[in-house]
DNA sequence: CCATAACCTGAATCGGGTTTCAGGTACGCA
DNA sequence: TGCGTACCTGAAACCCGATTCAGGTTATGG
């Protein structure tokens, strides 16, 4: 699961420079300030000036870093898409077979989603901000995805008669509606909240059924 | 799977009156345009002046009908969650084993989604619009799910160990992924599009695998 | 300790869309 | 054919927030 590759990053100003320290911690804190806005308001209801606020930076100061209200919003949702794919992968480092690998990724998913709840606000209403961003996030979790279910297939850890790019979007749907409804719909006031291990047992019941190989089961 | 309990429906004006045949064709003509409106623009590009244009209407008119512009979008979501899940009921009813009604099921929410791309856009944006709404969308689906997988596991037909709501939840999940990526992002200019076969035959797969009770499997 | 870049500021501009309102128009029943 | 009810209309009032701009402030290195 190549996670780096797609992922450099150097801080710009809005004009395409580079950005000194003090710069770039500006840059940081309006990003830390745009996940919280977005995330409690939606885009709309967000305003430039509530982000600046929560920054504790002057209005104007924003456009010397952002282009527009929109391009905040697609730095904020590459920059999620980015750490959840580095909290998946690193989640699976020690995965030795597929269903290992899988439980792992589930995990640093709903963990991630937990503490972020931005991921969901943010990525969902990109299909209506910018389009292309929310199927850039998509894709790149499937990319990854669809190559650990090929491999596994030949390994003989996956039911070998499952389209692994087709797999690759249930999973994902999977995690996608379980995470929104047992993480985003019950929230503890203020707390992070965790996946109930029945729940998370029951999906992962549901996953190992649906890709294994040949009769097991228990 | 009880679809027609929820669902009375009688059209009413903004001020709750009841509507004469003219006044119920008006209404219907805004919800129509609306429909159109709201799955190409999104929400907040869509103008009340652009949905009263689409339906020949004047704009004064429409507030004798809805109460603001979040009201008629939660009339739309509401009637597109009553139409998606009377497809799926119609779809279901001749199947006797759970796998055929899956089957049929995914058939039915497919070919909605694919002739009414609206029910995404309006479903997915009204957790921004209107939170209530979209909740209600999604339990009312998985309300049914749900009940119908118990009765096949009384039936020996699902895998016993499954936990109903979490697999409801799981099922829906694939089901709007899957739509989303083969339906709506690839819309062959103005047709009505449709699942691929080999999609929608490996969809089954990851179902009845995840679904089956013990070893058997094809 | 000065020069010069890099960074910061918020009042005012500007554009756009929802909703209201004061006044018509069509329909149907006596 | 007259009259009340139900329906229809679009210009203008109103609200709101993104973006600009003319001019400060801070850091750094010579």
């Amino acid at each position: 699961m190549s996670v780096d590759e797609t992922d450099a990053v150097e801080p710009l100003s809005a004009a395409g420079k580079p950005l000194t320290k003090r710069g770039e911690a500006t840059r940081t804190r309006l990003l830390e300030a745009a996940e919280h806005v977005f995330a409690e308001l939606g885009y709309h209801e967000a305003s430039i000036v509530r982000i600046t606020e929560r920054a504790g930076i002057g209005l104007g100061t924003f456009y010397l870093y952002f282009d527009s209200k929109q391009a905040i919003f697609e730095a904020l949702a590459i920059d999620l898409n980015r750490r959840v794919r580095h909290a998946m992968s690193d989640e699976m480092a020690g995965a030795t077979t597929r269903i290992e690998a899988e439980r792992a990724g589930f995990a640093g998913f709903f963990r991630f989603t937990a503490e972020h709840p931005a991921l969901y606000r943010v990525v969902r209403e990109s299909e209506y901000v910018s389009p292309g961003t929310m199927r850039l996030h998509y894709q790149r979790i499937v990319e990854g995805y669809e190559e650990g279910l090929r491999a596994a297939q030949a390994e003989g850890d996956v039911d070998p008669g499952l389209d692994p790019e087709v797999t690759a979007w249930t999973l994902m749907g999977i995690g996608e509606l379980i995470g929104m409804r047992y993480l985003l719909w019950e929230r503890p006031e203020g707390q992070v909240p965790r996946l109930p291990d029945g729940v998370f047992e029951s999906v992962m019941r549901v996953v190992r059924n649906a890709l294994a190989p040949g009769e097991e089961r228990r």
